[in-house]
DNA sequence: AACAATTTTAATCAATTGATTAAAATTGTT
DNA sequence: AACAATTTTAATCAATTGATTAAAATTGTT
């Protein structure tokens, strides 16, 4: 560390981080950023030499943060239990710190499916994970009832990235201010995971 | 019917109908709209005055119709197990038809939280509504595990919206076609009822 | 048919926006 | 200290965008 304050580079990637997941690529001018950071504005295209390879950057970066959570725990040493349950209390984490997170990737997703990082191999990542193997074979003991695991995925992310997703409707709706807020999201985090271990390790079958 | 082609009016509306839900209020021009319609763009403020308020005609329609499966469901004389099954029947066949719509209004609210149309009653219309009663008489009868309805309207919500929501990333990490796609929530639905009524409804307590 | 009211068009405007440029300021090297 | 390389700034540009205007075209009424 031979920089004291943060270097104007460093600036300028977290002001894009800030603007680009509140406003999106569209509702983000060049000189949002410049202003956030404190920053001249041709600053910017000097380190970046475009708004657009700006926001790739920081797309980058956001989209490996969105799958952090399958990465870091598909392949632990835990039981198959215990491993959605902490994929769970993860992502749960992970977007009470970073609200705008799942809407941003969903939209430039939208807006420009091309922005799949492809070589980030999320799909082989999951089919290979150890996770993949203990639920195969959970299913071919019976303690699990027969489900695909993108389904499966789908629903764990659904249930979390949702309850952020609508975070404005939901305080709206029944007139939440931020800590009401906050308690609701831990409380639906503990039915959320209560249903979906209920769903698959009740033996009912 | 006295015209045998649309309005210049109607077409305008239909067209940004649809450019404003596929790139948001950000990411249209004018020009998009005026275009899609096979319009002059001046017409665009002839009849709706302003960019701004063109939007909010469709906003507010948008905006009905995400809420139109609570409003057409909630007070007909069925058991609380069918309106459930109902709701989310009802909810697929919707995004189906439109798959921005969830996207649409969740990020023209968080851009603009002011845009919520408060005179549309939605919490009250919840709260007093017969599947509200219902759903406090199953658990003070033990027959349902005692849960808010905010919680259990936000499980129906996300596990049926986030599906389409994320419809690109999903076919992209997975490598589907559109078909293989259709496939997907087809069974996705049914995964997800079972999951919810299996949680609310197996007598497990 | 003659006229008025309504609708549509082409041309244009001012503001905004991403980007560039040339000069100024700062930092590092000998 | 002198110089070169790097970083930062203010000024400016061309393209885009929402909106307006005045004229042209169409429709409706007597």
């Amino acid at each position: 560390m031979k920089c004291l304050t943060k270097s104007a580079e460093d600036r300028i990637k977290e002001a894009a981080i800030k603007v680009f997941l509140e406003k999106g690529f569209d509702g983000t001018t060049t000189r949002d950023i410049a202003k956030e950071a404190g920053l001249n504005s041709a600053l910017m295209n000097y380190y970046f030499r475009s708004k657009e390879k700006l926001f790739l950057a920081v797309f980058e970066e956001m989209f490996e943060l969105f799958f952090q959570g399958i990465i870091e725990i598909f392949n632990k040493p835990d039981s198959l239990e215990d491993k959605i349950s902490n994929m769970i209390d993860y992502d749960f984490k992970t977007y009470k710190e970073n609200p705008d997170l799942s809407n941003f990737i969903i939209n430039e997703l939208h807006r420009n499916p091309e922005r799949f990082v492809t070589d980030f191999p999320i799909s082989k990542l999951c089919d290979h994970s150890l996770f993949a193997q203990q639920l195969k074979v959970s299913i071919e003991e019976g303690k699990v009832p027969n489900i695909d695991i993108r389904h499966l995925l789908l629903i764990m992310k659904s249930n979390i990235q949702f309850v952020f997703q609508s975070k404005v409707m939901t305080m709206r709706m029944w007139n939440m201010n931020e800590q009401e807020f906050s308690d609701f999201t831990q409380k639906h985090k503990v039915i959320v995971k209560e249903m979906i271990l209920n769903y698959l390790f009740s033996s009912q079958k």
